[in-house]
DNA sequence: AATACTATAGCGACTGGTCTACATAATATG
DNA sequence: CATATTATGTAGACCAGTCGCTATAGTATT
C-alpha cells in the first residue's frame, strides 16, 4: 500500500516532467518558462521546487532522461520485432513519419533542441543527453552485432544511423515534409543491406 | 564613392548580424537577448531597430541567411576543389573538426538551433532556413551529377549527406568529441564510393 | 532643410527563484 | 486507541532582474 501511495504521490512529479518534455520539444528550453510547465501540468510552483530543488536545470535534465528513455524503449521493442537493422529503420521511419504528420511537423526529437541550447552550459542536462545517446547507440550496436557485422564497423555504423535520423528529423521539421526522412533512411538501408563496408 | 560609403555605413548592420549569428549559434535564439547582441556588436539599441524594424525575428532571419550563406560559400569552394563527393566530405570534415576543436565544441551549426527553436513559430526564420538548406542541397546535387550518379538517386543522396552532417555535428557537440563526425562521414563515403545504390 | 543614423530612458510583461502559510500524511508517544 | 509531532507536499504572493519593444532627443550626412 505504501508503495502504491508513493506512486500516487509521485504522479505530480511525473506530470511535471512530461509537461516539461513536451514543451521543451516544441519551444525549446529557453523558450519555455516555468509558468508554461506549471500551467500545462496543473501543478503549483511550490510543488515544482519541492520535487526539483535544482529548478529549471534539474527538470530539464529529468525531461531529457524521461523523453530519451521512452525513445530507447521504442528502439528496443522495434529491434526485437525487426528482421535486421534495415528493417528496423524502415519500421521506425513509419512510426516517426506518423508522429510528425500528426503534429503537423511540430514535434521533433524531444531532446535535440534542449541539448543544443544547453551544451555545454549545463553539465546536468549534457550528462543526461550523453546517457540517452549511449543507450541508443547500444541498441543499434546490438542489432548490428546480431546481423553479423564486422566488429570494427559496428560502432561507426551505429553512430551513422543515429546521426542520419537526427539530421533527417531536423530537415523534415524545417521543411514540413517527411521526404528528408525517407531519403536518408533509404540511403542508410542501402548501406546496411550492402554490408560490405 | 557613394557605394563604398554605403558599404561603410552598412558595417554597423553587418556587425549586428554577425554578432547575432555567433550568439545564436552558441546560446540559441531564445537564450540570446537583444542586449547581448547589442553589447557584442557595440551598436546602440536604436540602430538595431533602424536596420531591423521587425525586431528580433528579423535579425534572426538575417543571421540565418548570413551564416547559412557563409557555409554555402564554403561548400561551393570545397566542391570546386574536391575530387568527387566523397573527397568533398572528407575535406569538409577536416575543416569542421578544426572549428569544433578550436571552440571546445561550443560552435556547432549556426542555423540548426535557431531553426529548431523557431519552427514553425516564425515564418520569416523558417523561410530563411529553407532557402539555406535548398542552397546546400543544390551544391550536393551538382556534385553528384558531375560524379555521374543516376538521376533518381541524386536528390535522396544529397539529402542524406546533409542530414548525416547535421546529425553528426549534434552528437559531436553533446559528446565533446569529433568521433561521431568521422564515423558518419566514413559511412557516407562508403556509400558514395560504392555508388551502386 | 531633409534624411539617415545613433543614443538612451523607460514601458509593461515576463523570467527563474525565494519565502511563508497551509494542508495532508506518516510516525511517535501517552 | 487517541493525540501530539514531524515530514511531506501544495499553494501562491512576491522579488530583483531581464525580456522585446517604443518613444524621443540628438548627431551626422547629404
Amino acid at each position: 500500500m505504501g508503495i502504491e501511495k508513493k506512486k500516487q504521490l509521485k504522479k505530480q512529479r511525473d506530470s511535471l516532467i512530461w509537461a516539461a518534455a513536451k514543451l521543451f520539444r516544441r519551444q525549446g528550453y529557453s523558450g519555455t518558462g516555468l509558468r508554461d510547465i506549471l500551467a500545462a501540468s496543473g501543478a503549483a510552483r511550490g510543488s515544482l521546487y519541492h520535487y526539483f530543488p535544482g529548478g529549471k536545470e534539474q527538470i530539464g535534465a529529468a525531461a531529457v532522461t524521461a523523453a530519451g528513455g521512452l525513445v530507447t524503449e521504442t528502439f528496443v521493442e522495434l529491434a526485437r520485432q525487426a528482421d535486421g537493422p534495415a528493417d528496423f529503420l524502415r519500421r521506425y521511419t513509419a512510426l516517426l513519419v506518423g508522429w510528425l504528420e500528426a503534429s503537423d511537423f511540430r514535434d521533433g526529437c524531444p531532446i535535440t533542441t534542449t541539448l543544443l541550447e544547453t551544451t555545454p552550459g549545463s553539465a546536468a542536462i549534457g550528462e543526461a543527453g550523453r546517457a540517452v545517446f549511449a543507450d541508443w547507440q547500444l541498441v543499434m550496436e546490438t542489432m548490428l552485432a546480431q546481423d553479423n557485422w564486422p566488429a570494427v564497423q559496428i560502432a561507426p555504423m551505429a553512430t551513422a544511423m543515429i546521426a542520419g535520423l537526427e539530421g533527417a528529423l531536423l530537415l523534415a521539421r524545417v521543411q514540413g515534409t517527411a521526404q528528408p526522412i525517407h531519403d536518408t533512411v533509404g540511403a542508410l538501408c542501402t548501406l546496411l543491406e550492402a554490408k560490405e563496408v
